[in-house]
DNA sequence: ATACTGTATTGCGATATTCGCAATAAAGGT
DNA sequence: ACCTTTATTGCGAATATCGCAATACAGTAT
């Protein structure tokens, strides 16, 4: 028996429903289905009655239920006991792109420092697109980074911003701008091989450019494949080609003035901006309570 | 969190050593490591303090040990109250062979009959190496059943008691007599190849059959490989040929006059007849009470 | 009557977790 | 210095869990 099981079921008797519970838990009805008979094959006793329509409690379910209730009561009190006994000590591993640590990271950490000046906070920067590899070799805690397009299971992720991603070009005249510009960019009949792209090396990025890529038909020129946004924004704003990144890096990168957006028919779908962590680390209340300031960082303004 | 990880702690905190408590709880030691490095992932906080060569409670762990004793005792508590409630009803399913049910079962469903009477035991008897195949496959709840070889980890085995495996030869004057007779057995000389041998098909008999065919070097000539044991007493009976079998069959069979144990030098290793059911459908308490009445039945005895 | 919707269960493949074994590391005893 | 005991860790294998899709069933709409 485990907690997990215990808050499905209290889930499942008080919605009365294994369809409700199942959103209310972000998990499958199936799993939920499955873990309900576990629990009765365990007691080897039903718990609820089902007929197919409606979903009703056996005596023995009513029973359980309080017992439920307050096994997994005491279950977080001891928890939070052993958590705030010696006031959250420790130390929690970040990994973040260098924009990320001042547009996303500075509020959330401001405001986890004055309610835990005990914990230590070790980070690392680097490419935003590693955030996610990163988060499930286990090097660090939490990433910041964009919502993978499929998220592995044992990952959790919470959003906390979008930013629209765009192709920028730049904004001083130079070939690669007369090229941008010599047509209307969202006609069908425009040219894309003879623009060139400077496109992320992986991450998310790339996967969702790679995705509008080929909705879109097109068949870019590849002019340089770089690691990291700024550096994409930075080849830009020289006149390289056009690339893409979220608005949010071109703004906090300073670069503002020498690329501008172009705009696009098929435009491309916002970056969700937020934390990623594995769902065994969260556990660990030091990484848990980072976690949830976080999202109440962000709640606030939104 | 789960109860098997408080039953892990406990052990550990009760013992204060990894080992010990490996053993105790038959688990390797290694598997008790990790169950405590989750636990005290998952609390944030050490609980155990080991420094290669002691076990000590942290404050934290002492103060856990209250909790998880507590918590387990009312896990326990409630599968009781659940199981009792109703007093214990339902259906358990047996499989064994003909002979079993007689020599093995019927003390222990006797016993079982008189604390549970409404308990519905559903038998199926055939051949006992089909047993473990038969839980393993969900089709029954519990066999009885030689200990096998190598028992996979998802199945629980009671040895209950130890009847010794023999080469049995007719009884009565034949040809297989005399060329069983003709030369010391356990000599080395013996000349195997020309007696006929009655195998079983499949099974645990088989298997300890094939390893001692082998370890000591012998080609047997066989005559027959028929299903259960009880059908070959009954071919050697015959004298159609040597075959193998638990003691305990030839006596149960009644054929006791009719067969002969053979000596030979490396004696086949006694064969250890039990319970065998999956650790899953051990804990249903149906099940489960009717396998502590047969480990108090047999325990009784020794 | 038939199609449709909402609900729980089940087969199945993919993924994650857990276990045991063997190798390793560390420290005390001989 | 060598051996023994004890906890941890890498790794492959065994097991458990999940989500998807198919199924079964009953009430509702067309």
């Amino acid at each position: 028996m485990d907690t997990r099981s215990l808050a499905v079921f209290i889930s499942v008797a008080d919605t009365l429903s294994f369809s409700r519970s199942s959103e209310q838990l972000h998990m499958s009805v199936s799993a939920v289905s499955r873990t309900i008979q576990r629990l009765e094959e365990e007691l080897g006793q039903a718990l609820l009655v089902r007929d197919n329509r409606s979903v009703r409690l056996t005596g023995a379910g009513r029973e359980f239920r309080e017992y439920a209730r307050r096994s997994v009561a005491e279950w977080q009190q001891m928890r939070r006991q052993l958590g705030t006994d010696k006031e959250l000590s420790g130390e929690v591993s970040l990994y973040c792109s260098v924009t990320a640590t001042y547009s996303v990271l500075a509020p959330i950490l401001e405001a986890f420092r004055t309610t835990h000046p005990a914990v230590e906070i070790m980070m690392h920067t680097g490419d935003q697109a590693d955030g996610i590899s990163r988060v499930l070799s286990g090097q660090d805690d939490i990433a910041v980074s964009g919502r993978p397009l499929r998220l592995p299971q044992r990952l959790e992720f919470l959003p906390l911003l979008e930013s629209p991603l765009c192709l920028w070009m730049p904004a001083a005249d130079c070939a690669v701008r007369q090229l941008a510009l010599s047509a209307r960019v969202d006609s069908p009949e425009f040219d894309w091989s003879t623009l060139p792209f400077i496109v992320p090396e992986r991450g998310i990025t790339k996967d969702i450019l790679d995705a509008w890529l080929r909705d879109s038909g097109i068949r870019p020129r590849v002019y340089a494949q770089v690691a990291g946004h700024e550096a994409i924004v930075a080849m830009v704003g020289l006149g390289l080609g056009v690339g893409i990144a979220p608005e949010l890096v071109v703004r906090a990168s300073g670069l503002g003035a020498s690329v501008q957006p172009m705009t696009v028919a098929d435009s491309l779908p916002p970056l969700a901006i937020g934390l990623a962590s594995l769902r065994r680390r969260l556990q660990n209340p030091l990484v848990k309570s980072l976690w949830d300031v976080a999202g109440q960082t962000y709640r606030a303004p939104v």
